[in-house]
DNA sequence: CTCGGTGCAAAGCTTTTGCATCCGC
DNA sequence: GCGGATGCAAAAGCTTTGCACCGAG
């Protein structure tokens, strides 16, 4: 799942000229943190992993760039359920949805074809042009090590 | 629909024996301004209003009642992409889920029963056992006057 | 050289917390 | 009267902003 790195920078290159955003460095190298490295993760946490990369890239900067990598696709945001927003690389991986155990807070994600069908529904019965949607299942795994937290997640004081 | 906030006090009440919670004045003022009042309100306005109806609830009694109501399931808290969570009251109401526009942000409800076949898939072939979900479609009105806001929202700065 | 982008730190906003006081039980 | 709940204000956590400096075009 690498090229999609190569395929992302391109994307974002033609984003920048076609909106006349300069190509800076730092773009390029929260770009590529978020490419190379894989799952959900919030403004914060990647503002510390380049800070430990020495990467002298400020909180500013993180998430400016996120907004433009947010616009221009190749990154999506999420909210499941907290105030943190979490994002996740857009391209390189299908479309898909959430589902998110309410005992350990992990993250599963599904990908259901019906829901399409939904949308067109909705986009014909309500004349809107739906450009993008958020689906989120919360839960209790019923078979995993998490069902151990289920207590857990209680004291965690 | 005012009988619901009948309803959802009596829903309260049992919530709050069973947890063994007490019985306050603040917890039922809240609860009735939310079942007085409708659509979509954040936390503040919810503060503000009843400051100015002189109740003397504070916001840490809010958040916490919010909390509560949640957790007896007579209020619903959703994310629709900005920071700030927005409740909605959770019977007299059937079962629904979000459009937001882009444009003008409006909210609009709608409903389809075929992401109930969505979630019994997902239950079941991912092992867990769902107990609510959040499914929101973003995008543009092609027909209502918010068309017109399409270019205003560029400029709210 | 210009001016958009960056770094830094401070401010802004929503939400949470600590502590003295209050009131449901 | 006891202990949970409240009010107030301060603190915390995420995100945005102001300003001086830097570097892409």
């Amino acid at each position: 799942m690498h090229q999609s790195k190569e395929e992302a920078r391109k994307v974002f290159l033609a984003f920048l000229a076609k909106q006349n955003y300069r190509k800076t460095q730092e773009r390029f190298t929260i770009l590529d943190e978020i490419y190379d490295s894989g799952e959900h993760f919030d403004a914060e946490t990647l503002y510390e992993i380049l800070k430990e990369k020495n990467s002298r890239v400020s909180r500013a900067t993180v998430y400016n760039t996120l907004g433009l990598l947010e616009e221009s696709g190749l990154v999506v945001k999420h909210q499941f359920g907290s105030n943190v927003a979490l994002y996740e690389k857009a391209i390189g991986y299908r479309q898909h949805d959430h589902l998110v155990c309410l005992d350990c807070r992990k993250i599963t994600e599904f990908c259901d074809p019906r829901l399409g069908n939904i949308q067109n529904k909705v986009e014909e019965l309500l004349k809107y042009q739906i450009t993008n949607h958020s689906l989120i299942f919360y839960g209790h795994c019923t078979q995993t090590a998490c069902v151990h937290k289920t207590a857990a997640h209680e004291k965690q004081d």
